[in-house]
RNA sequence: GGCGCUAUGGUGUAAUUGGUUAACACGCCGCCCUCUCAAGGCGGAGAGUUCGGGUUCGAUCCCCGAUAGCGCUACCA
């Protein structure tokens, strides 16, 4: 075991704005908040920006937006790359100094062209190395005499380069097949391979946990250590997330924002549970249930459950996940997320409080996601909803039974009491009085008071709705003009 | 193409690390409940562990090979 294992840990997440905060991501930074928070670390936020063509301050801020949602709070920073460019420069000179890399003056288009002819030629497209061999001496003048250059790490000529990674054990490379990357470009920017080592190791990091696509870049970053001196942190690399056909994760297979799950009325608890159970288990001991608290996730969390193969996202036991939260969740709990969709569909509940609360509480187990509340359970909090076409032809299509509701209006209007008990009793005794099953006229008041064919126990919705109300609402329903569905 | 990694029902994962009728959850199907839809209860289908070789009395588990998928292969990260 590495020795630095002992220490607290001190951990990052490391994106770059080059887009809004991803799943992918999103489970990288979820992994290393765990663990920072498991072990009482450290979780530094940086911000991956020496990409200035692609970078945005747009997508900071988005990503910032994710782990917020994600309720994932970090410790240090966020620290930009983009303003620790001294740091890069200097922790290159060092290299340069001891003769562990060295000034590039090929051009781009030059190594272009270079890389397309040894790949018709059926060749490694490496870089050849050419200038690993000009001496010091003639490099420096051609610098100084302003020529651009690069500055490139000089892979070692043979043998191998291995790290011990916590998820995948020992990983190893030929050093043959490592290419003498470049470090800084020839602008001065660095590249990731040298920013990251500068600044993991600036930072103390202790264990870099990361999608396993940087499995590859590793042993260029291992080199770096040794040249630098300095001991490796512990990789731990994480399994990547695919899409349902297993190809890479991407819009093609729907949201790849997490916002866009935030916006699609996921709670973020729900996601983030579900986002934990992807690559990661808590062990044999808990695999009888899949719902833990942030908690218990933080308890359970470590780096021994992260599994090595990759994980499809499962949009159904996403939404499983979401049910069950919701269900979960305290009418005064639920009652702020819902007044956000209903902000978002301009729907103005006037209902008491206390009202609306109880609502909540009989529709929660229902509820699919968040934007039921403004949509599906709209009648509920407005009296401004509309019917849907389906409830209304499979239930109310008849005039027959619109009539009824009409005169069973004025049974409840004329009804002292208006509980659960009383108000079914009212309609059973109306339905037999008439000579036809309860169950129609259950169906058809359903979709009169709420429009959808779907909804809690009718009394106990007339009961949450209340006499005035459903009294008005069953009225209505006489003048209604059904039109039959287009064939 | 080269290099690396991975491989248990449709999906996520278990399997005391060589000895189980291969387990749990999601999803799916059916039944019950019932005023609808969920939920809940009960039951079911679905993998013999990618394939082929070994090692072993015995392999999901160890070894080799193949195949497939994914990743990397930039003066992107």
């Amino acid at each position: 075991m590495p020795t630095n294992s002992k220490e607290t840990p001190r951990v990052r997440f490391a994106p770059s704005p080059t887009g809004y905060l991803h799943v992918g991501g999103a489970r990288t930074a979820l992994f290393n908040w765990l663990f920072a928070r498991h072990f009482g670390g450290t979780l530094i936020l940086r911000i991956e920006d020496t990409d200035f063509e692609r970078s945005s301050e747009a997508m900071v801020e988005g990503i910032l937006e994710g782990m917020r949602w994600l309720g994932l709070n970090w410790d240090e920073g966020p620290f930009f790359q983009s303003q620790r460019l001294e740091l890069y420069r200097a922790t290159a000179e060092k290299l340069l100094a001891s003769g562990h890399a060295y000034y590039c003056f090929c051009t781009k288009e030059e190594l272009e062209q270079r890389r397309a002819e040894a790949a018709a030629a059926g060749r490694p497209p490496m870089y050849d190395r050419r200038c690993r061999n000009i001496d010091r001496a003639t490099a420096a003048a051609r610098k100084a005499a302003g020529e651009a250059c690069a500055v490139r790490f000089a892979v070692p000529e043979g043998g191998a380069t291995s790290f011990e990674d916590a998820v995948f054990g020992k990983v190893e490379f030929a050093n043959s097949e490592i290419e003498d990357f470049v470090l800084l470009r020839s602008d001065g920017i660095p590249t990731y391979h040298l920013s990251v080592v500068a600044d993991d190791v600036e930072m103390r990091l202790t264990h870099i946990i990361r999608g396993a696509d940087h499995i590859s870049n590793t042993p260029k970053q291992v080199l770096q250590y040794r040249a630098l001196g300095v001991e490796t942190p512990i990789f731990a690399h994480v399994p990547l997330i695919l899409g349902p056909d297993k190809t890479r994760l991407s819009k093609r297979h729907g949201a790849t924002s997490v916002i866009a799950y935030k916006e699609m009325g996921i709670v973020p608890e729900a996601f983030r549970n579900f986002l934990a159970l992807l690559g990661w288990t808590p062990g044999s001991a808990h695999k009888d249930r899949e719902i833990f608290s942030s908690e218990e996730l933080i308890e359970l969390f470590g780096l021994d459950g992260i599994s090595k193969s990759n994980a499809v996202f499962d949009n159904d036991k996403l939404a499983w996940f979401n049910t069950e939260y919701i269900r979960a969740y305290e009418a005064e709990r639920l009652l702020p997320l819902a007044r956000e969709e209903w902000q978002k569909a301009d729907c103005e509940p006037t209902r008491p409080e206390s009202e609306i609360l109880a609502a909540i509480e009989l529709l929660k187990p229902r509820a699919r996601n968040l934007k039921d509340f403004a949509g599906a359970f709209r009648a509920y909090f407005s009296d401004e909803f509309e019917f849907d076409p389906a409830a209304v032809t499979k239930f109310l299509k008849d005039e027959h039974v619109r009539g009824l509701l009409g005169e069973l209006a004025e049974r409840y209007a004329a009804a002292e009491e208006f509980t659960e008990e009383s108000t079914e009793q009212v309609l059973r005794g109306f339905a037999e009085e008439k000579g036809m099953k309860a169950g129609a006229l259950i169906n058809g008041s359903r979709v009169a008071l709420t429009g959808q064919a779907v909804a809690p126990s009718l009394f106990a919705v007339m009961v949450n709705l209340g006499k005035e109300r459903v009294v008005k609402r069953l009225a209505a329903v006489k003048g209604m003009v059904v039109e039959e569905p287009p064939a």
